[in-house]
RNA sequence: GCACCCGUAGCUCAGCUGGAUAGAGUGUUGGCCUCCGAAGCCAAAGGUCGCGCGUUCGAAUCGCGCCGGGUGCGCCA
């Protein structure tokens, strides 16, 4: 149910036999309950249009709109707002249908195929932190994208090729000339990478090996390519490990590296030639893009090629839009890197654009993510300085659990207090980034995120563990519950306020997806699970005061609020447990 | 130099298809466990929405100009 999208359909119809139907038709939730819980605005641009005042527009509105089935009452007020309140009946209606359907009677939309590209580590180095929102944000959206009945193809853009790799796999090979094997060698990316550094900043002729081999692998040398290969499966390796720890959906037949598309570069060069996107200039391929000049007029550069023939990751990505379009028949991509890259990825489109790589009629949408910073407002950074490991983030917030749970009194095991230290640490750190809007930098704060207050991961799983506490008081599973069928009333003000957030998830969803943009969701189950806890203060369940049908439809709401938190938490990616 | 992003409560953040008295959380102060889990709920205090001009019946939201912070811009990714 997408209650907003019925209403405005309804003051269309209605706008329509006023003769305006060409007018917007402005709905929105309500402010405040006393303006009931939705609202529409546009009385008021329509008596500038009409010349008659706009309180006598809303009443012609008011006296053909068709809303005697969901309204219990509408009003005029102020300038000429129309007040719409809900009818409990029909609240109560739509969420017994709600509650009925396996979906939450979320309708699925036309199928598209649609490319998420996420993640995409280096390589050459260990996942750093920076790696955690492209990796968290994209997996949440990809969810969703599935859920709501789109064929998604993840993508993870691995850095997995360029000149760093000669260096590395010279190194490499010395290493296991000395009877090592890979996985030791390469068991710390960071040191691995800090060692060759160094070795081909000081030692005599060492550079030279590195860029022989730099030769050798883009020459396609077996030996070379079987070398690059160990380095890149270990690697690899690695960023599984995180991803397991994280609980992301990615796979190893979803990466699809830069690597990939290096067969296939001197094709995008020769077809913008061909279509004359690019010109020589300098003895560079390079697009003159007049879109994004610069108020004197001068249009923006972009290299695809090098002066010396060499490729760059523009090329690459060009590579990359021609596959997912040929090859995978994507109609939408969504690229989820920093915001660093806005320019080069609106570049990128123009060229694409102009190239025919894209039809017109396909979405291209980079996803930027501000920077996370620490609590001074600078990069996040370790003391000495240094990049902060992905993995140390991880474990550190999964011991910062550990040692809250161990404050509080309980009589869970250790085996199982370790689980759940390790399943609200994880979220803790996922809930933080997700629930911020993505595009701006933000800071990054132990304290706030693992205060286990307010909106934060562990709010969340408290407000759902003590629903599940209800079902097992009841003595009653919520297998159970669905099957009884009772009817849902509603009667206190908690519970149309409930009831009313619960048929507002698909709208929600729609917004997160077209949006890709998570911090919704999150504020969706927050504000959910708030509204619930003061149901639950307000209205009674178990106690022996309440009636038998009283009890029936409270615990009706109690499954499917359950049911919608799951829902959007299993998107986010979020841990639900049964008891904390 | 040019371009993009951001300035909202002490702190961390929502709100930005223009709508009524700008919202949460946290922190501060006070209240609620003989009562379904107090990791909870209720209440109070806390704001010239960076500044100015403009468009509009109406601007945190749109436009222009400043100020402050960040990022990017011909051969790195």
């Amino acid at each position: 149910m997408n209650i907003q999208a019925l209403l405005v359909s309804r003051f269309s119809a209605a706008l329509a036999q006023l003769d305006a139907a060409g007018a917007a038709v402005p709905v929105s939730k309500s402010t405040r309950p006393e303006f009931g819980e939705y609202q529409f605005n546009g009385a008021m641009g329509l008596a500038k249009i009409k010349r008659c005042p706009p309180r006598e527009v809303a009443q012609q509105i008011l006296d053909v709109v068709e809303l005697d089935d969901i309204a219990a009452r509408c009003e005029i007020a102020g300038p000429g707002f129309i007040n719409i309140h809900l009818a409990p009946a029909w609240l109560a209606q739509q969420a017994q249908i709600t509650l009925a359907d396996e979906r939450l009677a979320i309708p699925k939309q036309p199928q598209q195929h649609i490319v998420v590209d996420y993640s995409a580590p280096n390589l050459a180095k260990e996942m750093h932190v920076g790696h955690l929102r492209s990796t968290i944000i994209g997996d949440a959206v990809a969810k969703a994208l599935e859920f709501m009945g789109h064929h998604v193809i993840r993508q993870n853009h691995m850095g997995d090729w360029g000149t760093q790799f000669g260096m590395l796999l010279a190194h490499l090979n010395d290493r296991l000339q000395a009877n090592e094997v890979a996985e030791t060698a390469l068991s710390d990316l960071e040191d691995f990478y800090r060692a060759a550094k160094v070795r081909f900043d000081e030692e005599e002729g060492f550079a030279d090996r590195a860029r022989q081999y730099v030769v050798k692998l883009q020459g396609g040398d077996a030996q070379c390519l079987a070398l690059w290969q160990n380095f890149i499966d270990v690697s690899i390796t690695h960023s599984e490990e995180i991803y397991s720890k994280l609980g992301v959906s990615l796979q190893r037949t979803d990466v699809m590296g830069e690597s990939a598309y290096n067969p296939d570069l001197p094709n995008v060069i020769s077809e913008l030639q061909a279509q004359g996107v690019v010109v020589e200039d300098a003895g560079a391929q390079v697009a003159f893009l007049d879109e994004l000049a610069d108020k004197n007029g001068k249009p923006a550069v972009y290299i695809v090629q090098k002066s010396g023939g060499g490729y760059l990751y523009a090329t690459t990505d060009l590579a990359a839009i021609r596959y997912r379009k040929t090859q995978l028949n994507a109609s939408r991509t969504l690229i989820f890197t920093d915001a660093r890259q806005a320019l080069h990825f609106k570049q990128t489109e123009i060229v694409a654009r102009k190239a025919g790589f894209l039809a017109d009629t396909d979405r291209y949408q980079h996803c930027p993510f501000g920077m996370m910073l620490g609590k001074d407002g600078k990069p996040f950074k370790t003391r000495t300085g240094g990049t902060v490991k992905l993995v140390d983030l991880l474990d550190e917030s999964i011991e910062r659990a550990d040692a809250l749970l161990q404050t509080r009194e309980n009589d869970f095991s250790t085996d199982t207090l370790a689980l759940m230290a390790q399943q609200i640490g994880i979220s803790a750190v996922k809930y933080a980034d997700l629930s911020k809007s993505r595009t701006t930098d933000y800071i990054f704060d132990w304290d706030t995120m693992l205060s286990f207050e307010g909106n934060t991961a562990p709010y969340l799983q408290y407000a759902y563990t003590r629903i599940q506490s209800i079902f097992s008081k009841a003595g009653i599973t919520p297998a159970e519950l669905s099957a009884s069928a009772v009817p849902i009333q509603i009667e206190a003000d908690q519970e149309k306020a409930l009831v009313t957030k619960l048929l507002q998830y698909q709208d929600t969803l729609e917004q997160m997806v077209d949006d890709a943009t998570p911090h919704l969701l999150c504020t969706y189950i927050y504000e959910l699970a708030s509204l619930f806890m003061k149901f639950y203060e307000a209205c009674p369940i178990l106690k022996d005061t309440v009636s038998e049908s009283d009890r029936q439809s409270r615990l009706a709401l109690c499954l499917l609020t359950s049911r919608t938190m799951k829902n959007g938490l299993d998107i986010l990616g979020i841990a639900t447990l049964d008891k904390m």
